[in-house]
DNA sequence: GACAATAATTGTCGACGTCAATAGTTGTTG
DNA sequence: CAACAACTATTGACGTCGACAATTATTGTC
């Protein structure tokens, strides 16, 4: 009968949840969370993005989507823009305040993930960083 | 600016979800979810434990606890036995049922893992778990 | 111009994690 | 040995989260 860690999957699962409760940790005080990082975090690479774009990208539920960018807005961090191609979209852009707290929590997310890579060695993080890439975004291979 | 999937930690928490997905949707047709899933796993090693020591290899609250032994039990794959050395406790044992929905569902849980780890190759896969095991069990190194 | 498709939004529902409170039992200590 | 602290399982409450249906406003199509 195998056991609990045999499976790559089930590792993933529990350290994934790890992750995130260490994420919203320190995310903890500027009264966001993991998911409202993530969105800024695409934002910061997109240079603005339409709500559907955000949803399929991020993997989130339109109707997530829409609380998120509420919450963003109210924080002063992204800004809803109309859509000059289409009156149904809204193009959400990152302010400089979004783009501050970014540079502010840079390296508090880098502290997040070294303390989860802790046991392993430069060299080890970075074949572990290269093979879940992988596993994440076959499509680059 | 960093982009989203230079963090280990953040590609660690999504690559958890979508595993969580998978088992959880191959789970389905048997009623129960990924967290009953990791009991039983847990208890074909342990050969019976008390719900605190559940509780505390699992990471899942005592409450929670409560309910995951409720559904199993009423599945008949677990048992609750009184403990002869203290009337607070019970002993939860996988009952004969419990083990072949296991060896049942062996196969299918590890078409799951193989599915998500399709982009690597033996090897990788092999370097993969053990860098995870060394992460989510320090102590064993 | 009727009608299907789409973008954002709202509301609902179940699953989930965390925490406080309780009943029953055990250990400790004065 | 009696009072009290600690522990085990359980119940209940609360907020978050993810998935889904329904709605409104707008666009594309035939």
């Amino acid at each position: 009968m195998r056991g609990l860690h045999a499976d790559t999957g089930y590792l993933l699962y529990r350290l994934g949840l790890r992750s995130g409760q260490l994420f919203n940790g320190f995310l903890q005080e500027s009264g966001l969370r993991l998911r409202h990082y993530a969105l800024l975090r695409f934002l910061a690479t997109a240079e603005g993005a339409l709500q559907r774009e955000l949803s399929a990208r991020l993997g989130y539920d339109p109707s997530a989507i829409v609380g998120l960018v509420d919450d963003l807005e109210r924080a002063g961090f992204v800004e809803r823009r109309p859509s000059p191609d289409d009156r149904r979209s809204r193009i959400v852009v990152l302010t400089d305040d979004g783009r501050t707290f970014l540079r502010n929590t840079d390296e508090a997310g880098l502290r997040v993930t070294n303390d989860l890579v802790q046991p392993l060695d430069p060299a080890e993080r970075e074949t572990l960083h290269a093979l879940l890439l992988r596993i994440a975004e076959p499509g680059l291979a």
